[in-house]
DNA sequence: AAAAAAATTAAACAAACGTTTAATTTAAAC
DNA sequence: GTTTAAATTAAACGTTTGTTTAATTTTTTT
């Protein structure tokens, strides 16, 4: 696997931003030498192509992802705790790397590049075969039904954290959140919180 | 009001589907012109601008997303009916309104584009204003909880439709659905009762 | 049938795009 | 201190972009 050196994570981290906001096309190559304040041709000097920055960006934020939920099974908690558990490090996760899942779920949605994104359809592979042991736990402890929808429980949280990060000033207007602290505070406890209730609201008999 | 003749309707129709297949950056008016079977400058006669023809397609689409869930108010079920009937018709209408939906999400995304969007704004509101006014019928009738999460369902259910939608490859595998007609079959009924059952779960004491 | 209006066309426009070149500066190796 | 390699630059490359022009065809009106 490729090094990065640190002038070009810091232009992974800058465009990662930029195509976050205004997505791959929206994003010209000039705007991105302006941002990183370097020369338009460093791009293709240290990536090959814009096209290729895309998928340094992604290789380089995505092998960061493993891991981490690994631990969960192991501990000494119920079934019931650990979905609370697997939501609230899901939601972090996808919180604190939102402009890497923007970028990846536009590029999945269109179809012009062709970017491979078989990476990211194991992590999301791994992630249900584990939350689907921690179900069976639940059930062999008779807390959870037996016809349970796992696989609706990472598009609930994900799907619903991006509705409302996407719709930002209309839910903070709605729900009273002035600034981006208090906003950040409602997501990783308020907003966690309910998501867990509701999926295990669908778990538990 | 502006009213579009017949040609005009179909170049909206046209460029709806590529605009939400590849996004409005990445679909040039060369593109539609083929796909629509007209001059370039066509565009420009009709619409001014491709930015216009943007919101032509908003206006076009959003003009005809009113009323529709007005009448569920006045019918003689229960609240808990109610919701289920409203998240019925609400997934419905994503589905078939999927293109535009998609559209604007991008678009209220990237801020690119000067597009407003109170009209969608004012939609939502509404939206919301409904279910709370259903959730209430249900907190009188003592099914549903005093402190309900209401705002959570417009996100929980378009979010968690999106997410399967933009990864259909991804969930048919998962699934099982081979074709177009199985995909289409599970959201208006397996998900659409999943999900309805997920926001009656955190509604209900 | 003649005149007026609307629709359609091919061609050209300048601007912006991603990328490459070749020259120059900076850093590392010896 | 000289040589070699790496980094950086400004300029130019050929395409593609959205838009406009001016000429032509089609349709509508009288």
């Amino acid at each position: 696997m490729t090094e990065y050196n640190p002038k070009q994570i810091e232009i992974i981290s800058i465009t990662e931003k930029l195509f976050a906001e205004k997505g791959f096309d929206g994003t010209s190559i000039r705007e991105i030498a302006k941002a990183a304040d370097i020369n338009v041709a460093m791009v293709s000097y240290y990536f090959g192509s814009k096209e290729k920055l895309l998928d340094a960006i992604i290789l380089y934020r995505l092998s960061s992802f493993r891991l981490m939920l690994e631990n969960l099974q192991a501990e000494n908690i119920t079934a019931k705790e650990k979905v609370s558990k697997f939501v609230a490090i899901y939601i972090k996760r996808i919180y604190e790397n939102r402009d890497i899942y923007q970028i990846l779920h536009y590029e999945i949605v269109n179809q012009n590049r062709t970017s491979n994104f078989p990476a990211f359809s194991e992590i999301k592979k791994n992630n249900l075969k584990l939350l689907e042991e921690i179900i069976q736990e639940g059930q062999k402890e008779g807390v959870f039904k037996q016809n349970c929808k796992s696989v609706l429980i990472p598009p609930i949280a994900i799907g619903a954290f991006f509705q409302i990060y996407n719709n930002k000033k209309f839910y903070q207007e709605l729900i009273g959140l002035q600034d981006e602290i208090s906003f950040e505070n409602y997501i990783l406890n308020e907003f966690t919180n309910d998501i867990s209730n509701v999926i295990l609201g669908m778990l538990i008999q």
